[in-house]
Parts: C-alpha cells; sequence; structure tokens
DNA sequence: GCCAGTCATAGCATTTCCTGATGAGTCTCT
DNA sequence: AGAGACTCATCAGGAAATGCTATGACTGGC
C-alpha cells in the first residue's frame, strides 16, 4: 500500500473529531470504513496514529506531531486546488493580448469593459504591434491571444475574423469629391493621396487594391501615426486613404469619410493564437467576449 | 472523481520528464494508465495541463503554474513521510523517561551509550524523580516511559520488573560486624543505624523488613541524599542500610558491604508505562535496551 | 447486569486502476 | 514517397482498492 489522499484526509479528520465514528460521518463514510483508512494509514508508516479502547481513540504522540504536518499540507494542497479551479472557472488568470494600434484604440476598450464586467479578476497585458509584430508576439510565446493581419494562411497560428476593417477616402473640409456618396480607385488616384508608410498592412492594401484597377499608388504624404495622416488631410494637403476603424477619423467630426466599395479594400481583422496550443480559460473567456463585442462596432459609410 | 495523490505524482513526474511515456516508465507503470491520470486530473480541475499532439506534449502555461506548487507539496510531504518512517524504524524520535535517581546514577548511564550505538538519533530526556513522582509523571502524561518502585498494582499503569534491588548493610572500615558474611535484621538492630529520611522508599521497605522480623527500626541518622548517608557510615557513626545499587556504595571503595538476606528486603524496581497508551517507536526501543542492560549488572555481596 | 457507545472484523458489491493490444498522427531517414 | 520509430489515445478485460451492511467485542454508567 502507499500513501493516498483518502487516508490523509481521514485521519486528519479523525485528529479534528476525536473519533473515528464522527469522522467518517463527516465524511460522508461508514465507520469501518474509516477504520480501514487509518490502519493502512499506520501500516504504510509502520506507525501507531491512535490507541484505541472500546470507549474511544486517544491520539498517540506520533499521530499529533504528524496530523499537524498532514494538515498543512492538506491546506496547502486545497489553496492550490481551489486558485486551480479558480482559473478554470474563468473567474481569474492573466491573458497576454498583442492587438494592432487601430484596434486596441476602438473595439478593445469596449470588450475589455464587458470582460471586467462578467470575470473582474481576469487581468490582461494588453501590448499594441502592428501586424507582423503581433505575429511574431504569438510565435515567440510572447503573447496567447492576438488581434491582427495575416498576409496569407499561417502553419503555427489559427486565424478566425473577427470583423472586416474597409479603407475609406478621407475628405478635407468642403473638398469637390465630397458630394459623391462613393469612391473608386480610379477617382483617388486623380488626387494627391495621404497613406500611411510603406510596409504597414494599410498601405500594402491599397497597394494591391490599386494595382487590381491596373493603377499604381503614389500618394503625396506617407505618415507613420495615424494621427499625423489626419492631420495632413484635415490641412487640405491630400485625400487620405485609411482604415475606417481607426480612433482619429471617428473623432474627426470636420472630415468627410467615404467608402471606396472595391473588395480588395477591405482587410480581415484575424483573432489569432497558437495552433497546437490550446488556450488558457482566461484567455477563451476574452476570445469570446471579443467575438460578442466587435459585431457592434459602428459602420462607415 | 476527486484528487489523489496519484494524479499529482502522474503530473509532476510528466512534467519533469515532459513525456508521457517517460513519466509512465519512471513511475514503474504502463503509459495508458499515466496518460489516464493526467486526464482525470484535468478533469477534477477542470483545466487543460498539456497540449498534446502526435510529437510529444508541452506543458500549458496553467501546468507548468500549478506543478511547481504541486512538486512543493509533494516533496512536503515526502519529507513528513520520511520522517515519520524514520521514527517507525526507531532511528529517531524523543523519549522522556523518569527515573529514580539511583538508577539514573548507575543502571541508565550504561543503557543510554548502548542505545546511542544502537540508534544514534533518539533523544532521551532523563528526569530523576523518587518513585511517588516517577508515577506522578507518567499519569500526568510528563514522561512516557519509567524506571522506579510501586507499592502495589496500579490500575494506570503497566509494569515489568527489571532487576531486583537490595538492602546491604554497610559497614564503616574495621567494623566488628565485618567479619560476617551476611547479616539480619537482628543483628542491625542492635547497632547505630544510617538510614535515608522517612517517606523514602527505601526507608519503607527496611521499616517493614524489620517489622516483619518483630523489629522496630529506629535509625541513629536519617540523610536525604545519597552521598550523606555514605558519609556518615564512613565517619564510623554507624551501619548503613541503603541499596545496593547506589553509585556512592559501589564507589566507596573502604566501606565494606554486606548482603541482608531477607526476600523483604529486596525491592522490584520496575519499568513502568501508561497503560492504554502504546509506547513510541523510540521508546520500545529504550525499554530493550534497558530489558537486556540490567541483567548485566553488578551483584553486591 | 444490562444498555449505550465505540471500534474491529467479515463478506460481498462496487468503483477504480492497470495492463496489453491497437490505432492515429508526426517526424526522420532513406 | 514510403518505411520505421516515436508519441499519445482508446479499448477491453481483469486485478486491486474501497465501501457498505451486519455483526462482534469491549468498556463504562445506570
Amino acid at each position: 500500500m502507499s500513501l493516498s489522499l483518502r487516508q490523509l484526509r481521514a485521519f486528519a479528520m479523525a485528529m479534528e473529531t476525536g473519533s473515528f465514528g464522527r469522522a467518517a460521518a463527516r465524511l460522508h463514510l461508514s465507520q469501518p470504513a474509516l477504520t480501514v483508512q487509518i490502519r493502512t494509514l499506520e501500516e504504510t508508516l509502520g506507525l501507531t496514529l491512535f490507541d484505541r479502547s472500546a470507549r474511544g481513540v486517544r491520539p498517540t504522540e506520533a499521530g499529533r506531531t504528524l496530523a499537524q504536518s498532514f494538515a498543512r499540507i492538506l491546506e496547502e494542497l486545497d489553496q492550490v486546488v481551489a486558485g486551480a479551479r479558480e482559473q478554470a472557472a474563468r473567474r481569474s488568470g492573466t491573458v497576454h493580448l498583442a492587438v494592432l494600434p487601430s484596434v486596441a484604440a476602438t473595439v478593445l476598450p469596449v470588450a475589455l469593459a464587458r470582460l471586467r464586467q462578467a470575470h473582474p479578476a481576469i487581468r490582461v497585458l494588453v501590448r499594441d504591434a502592428v501586424a507582423r509584430r503581433v505575429s511574431e508576439m504569438l510565435k515567440a510565446g510572447e503573447a496567447e491571444l492576438g488581434i491582427g493581419t495575416l498576409p496569407g494562411p499561417d502553419p503555427e497560428l489559427t486565424a478566425e475574423t473577427l470583423f472586416e476593417d474597409e479603407l475609406v477616402a478621407v475628405l478635407p473640409p468642403g473638398h469637390a469629391l465630397a458630394r459623391r456618396k462613393k469612391l473608386t480607385p480610379a477617382i483617388l488616384a486623380a488626387e494627391p493621396l495621404v497613406l500611411t508608410e510603406p510596409g504597414s498592412s494599410v498601405r500594402q492594401l491599397a497597394e494591391r487594391a490599386f494595382a487590381e484597377a491596373g493603377l499604381v499608388l503614389r500618394p503625396a504624404y506617407e505618415a507613420t501615426y495615424m494621427s499625423t495622416a489626419v492631420a495632413l488631410v484635415r490641412a487640405g494637403l491630400g485625400v487620405g486613404v485609411l482604415p475606417a476603424t481607426a480612433l482619429d477619423l471617428q473623432l474627426a467630426p470636420l472630415l468627410e469619410l467615404r467608402p471606396i466599395p472595391v473588395p480588395s479594400m477591405r482587410r480581415h481583422i484575424l483573432l489569432l493564437a497558437r495552433r497546437n496550443s490550446s488556450l488558457s480559460p482566461a484567455a477563451e473567456a476574452l476570445a469570446e467576449v471579443l467575438r460578442a463585442t466587435v459585431v457592434v462596432m459602428p459602420k462607415v459609410g
């Protein structure tokens, strides 16, 4: 026979109640079952834990000492298990999340607020990064969950579309094109354009869409930060081709936004995770909240 | 399913070896058995501990965290159990022993030396006390084992004769009675006698023995300490009637010892313990050494 | 001396656990 | 590309453990 938790629990309870019968009742066991547990424990330890008499049991000195140690260990164990269960119940835990800045500034705060309401003890460590960095962080294990885009299927990552982001034309106040409801790459190609810098996913998207229309994208201005691009447009220096989800756009009341109804002007914002790696319950909870949140995002047009 | 140590051990080993198969081998289990243990553990916790693939398993983040806690707890448990087993094997432990001073000064050191040789880690806390105190200490739980005498059977104590102590006549150098091989109460009654103080077990024994012979014991001197009594005898002030086991006698080369061959001049030195209370393994070891040691004690006469 | 209370024992049923065989998926080497 | 090695999952049957009910043995109090 080897040691078992049953034995330890039986022993601890017997010590606590001072009686085999009462201990058995408290553990929802029959008294003989408990007696056997104690006896086998004594046998495995080679030590008498209780002195029995017809009037009851009395703990041995060794029994008293051991009971203390065992009780402490059981308590620690129970605490660890309780902690694990709490994590499993999504009531706690920490998620490392890598997000595109545009999403971090718009959809994410709403989702985090909801998550907090549902699972207050879940911590989310948000790391904003461009699409490529999001993928890298996931693969490197620096993030458990990611929100970004992918150039194509990635064998290491799972992807699931959260929502679609579209590039929209951003017009300065009073611009001539403002009378149109929609704009096309062909129309835009004639204007001085404000875009993000080469290499950014938004820029790549725009270039591909123009190429499909047989056009070459030749921006007048290139900005690294969205706020810069918006400022350039507002100053009337050109027409912006920028993602609709960017917070800076939605906060700029004087600018006119016009959709560019070309499929390739849309990009899929993906919920990313490592393939072959299960999500922690906390991450699972976050993912669920994200899925439920994005459908509520405002439309642009 | 409830938590079991098997599961924890399986989990800890799987985490340590990084493989279910290797963990199973190390635990002398089949791989399926280990797989099941891990799975049921995951079910009871509600938590995925490993991500499986056909290439092997990789611990989850939660798994890594939990493994640390569990490993620590298992180690503590093993340590406690090892300590208990060591006690059971009599390799360690502490015995509280109450002893008559005469025994403490003579037989006991020999026994303790032997015990140390056999079980170096057993500690013996020696408390010397007169016969009545020895009994009291046992009953009060202040001592686990006692060496003393009893006026009669005691319902609370078990007694076992270790050896018999006899009162001997102690003659100063050149005393007239020294030519006799043996002495009797009748002869001694005519001498000025040196005894221990009234109430001591030695004194009571002597009084009873004299009474049986129809004599009244009327000592010339009464000493509390054996060393005093011996000094009085050596100074020629009288004939001592003292226990043969007293170390002071055996260390006093000039004194002549003569047996008093009367049965009632003997007292049983008893090994005492609480009835209804089992001895700790360490105490058991001490008891055995005591039994084996006393038969070797020197004879007087 | 009987009754109440406590633990131990025995026989039987149930649950748990393990093993051995087998299957499925992946990687490596040829 | 295919064979072989490796890993984990699943399944079926049997062994071990655990538990329960019934009963016994012993003690202390009324």
